[in-house]
DNA sequence: TCCACAATGTTCGTCAGCGTACATACTGAG
DNA sequence: CTCAGTATGTACGCTGACGAACATTGTGGA
């Protein structure tokens, strides 16, 4: 019998039973409320956390105060890759962006297991190179493309972790996350609303048209997408 | 007696002694001329690339044709993390922006000794979370920062890996890989110069003021800078 | 020596996004 | 029901970078 956890959590789906059945004991549910900070930069990093409903923001900040979101992660990964890809620490922060629960695992014994299954290692290694798709495809992205663009991918991305086509995060929330001013928002966001393909209302966001997000979104939203499938495909469990 | 080769790239000088002696049959010299492309989307890799004397930078390119780099790698690197990492290919290109020499590695032969020595891995992991902190400040650095701080920044990354104060990269390239306009470069470029920082001449830039270059250039170029020298600190060898 | 070409310099209108300031409209706590 | 506070909408001048078109200047090879 598959564990009900196990399903809750992609990276979890994927780990072979007998793994699975050590790590277990280790794993504890916690809820992640919307704007709990897990790592802050060069912060010592306790435990890794799998979302399962939630939605993790890498965030950047800058000296000047400015900020932009580099990656998000939601049920298909885990935060806190530098336990394992070494230093301890990383530069970067990391936010709830949308509430929900999930899971997590001590930073020493999710060590020892990654050192001890090369399984596991190959998987978290595989989600990494994911990860880093996803925040090289950004850095491009900011560059080229253009806000209302960017808008639309980042609601397609976040949809894409959730169960309905409903999210609550308000135009600010969006604004710090793109790295732009909250006008910004408001102006690509009628945009998009006008066109019928959205309905905003004080942070709860109805997706009316998912087709045509898509059709609005740089090809980043896709590229990215495609990666992921072709790195992390939907069963490897044995 | 130490190899004459080990001390010509970073990650070489840090691998221990009996992993060297493993691995130094497998070590193949190259030459890489400028535009060399090592690396196209999607494409199987064949080899990992150790540059000495040689840059190679990291870029992305999108659908539109635009492009922008993410990565530089030079002597305190390597190319190819996808070998190890999972998957076999990336989505973004490599290609030699300052020619010079590198060594290189078979894929097959650097994945079997990545999976035999843990100090290997260890050490491989630490430079790609290294790397992960590049594209990171990239992407942010895109969103936030001046045409010219950024051209700064660029010219003190490549500085940093060539032995004098001389660099040579074109206008146009310079504008390929920050993904600007052309005419863009070339006026930061007369900022710099009319400040007595460079002096430049047909693709030839001599650098005359390292610190007022640091000093015009944005944070980016030091936060990368010290989280390479964090996690891979000068000497780890035995 | 000269020329073709590569590299750099200049100009001008356009525009996306910024910063600022302020107006409006929900919504929940009392 | 009301009010305070949060969330969203609107307006305007500014600027960094774009796109295109063209001028100028080195430089290596015929």
């Amino acid at each position: 019998m598959t564990s009900p956890i196990k399903v809750q959590n992609h990276l979890f789906s994927c780990i072979p039973n007998h793994e699975w059945e050590r790590l277990l004991p280790h794993i504890e549910k916690v809820e992640m409320p919307l704007g709990m900070a897990m790592i802050e930069p060069d912060m010592k990093l306790s435990h890794a956390y799998f979302p399962a409903t939630a939605i993790v923001s890498i965030l950047h900040e800058l000296e000047n105060g400015t900020s932009a979101e580099v990656a998000a992660v939601g049920n298909e990964g885990l935060v806190g890759i530098s336990i394992f890809m070494g230093g301890g620490t990383t530069r970067s922060s990391c936010m709830v962006k949308s509430a929900g629960y999930g899971y997590r695992i001590k930073a020493k014994v999710l060590l020892e297991e990654f050192n001890y299954s090369v399984e596991l290692m190959h998987l978290f290694l595989r989600f990494t190179q994911a990860l880093i798709t996803q925040i090289t495809q950004t850095a491009v992205c900011n560059r080229h493309h253009l806000l209302e663009q960017q808008l639309c991918r980042l609601l397609l991305i976040n949809l894409d972790r959730l169960p309905d086509n409903q999210l609550f995060m308000t135009q600010e929330l969006i604004a710090r996350l793109l790295g732009v001013r909250r006008e910004g928002i408001t102006e690509a966001a009628l945009k998009i609303q006008s066109a019928g393909y959205i309905k905003y209302s004080r942070g709860h966001v109805t997706i009316l048209d998912r087709l045509g997000l898509e059709s609005r979104s740089c090809e980043c939203y896709q590229v990215v997408k495609k990666e992921y499938l072709r790195l992390l495909p939907e069963t490897v469990a044995v």
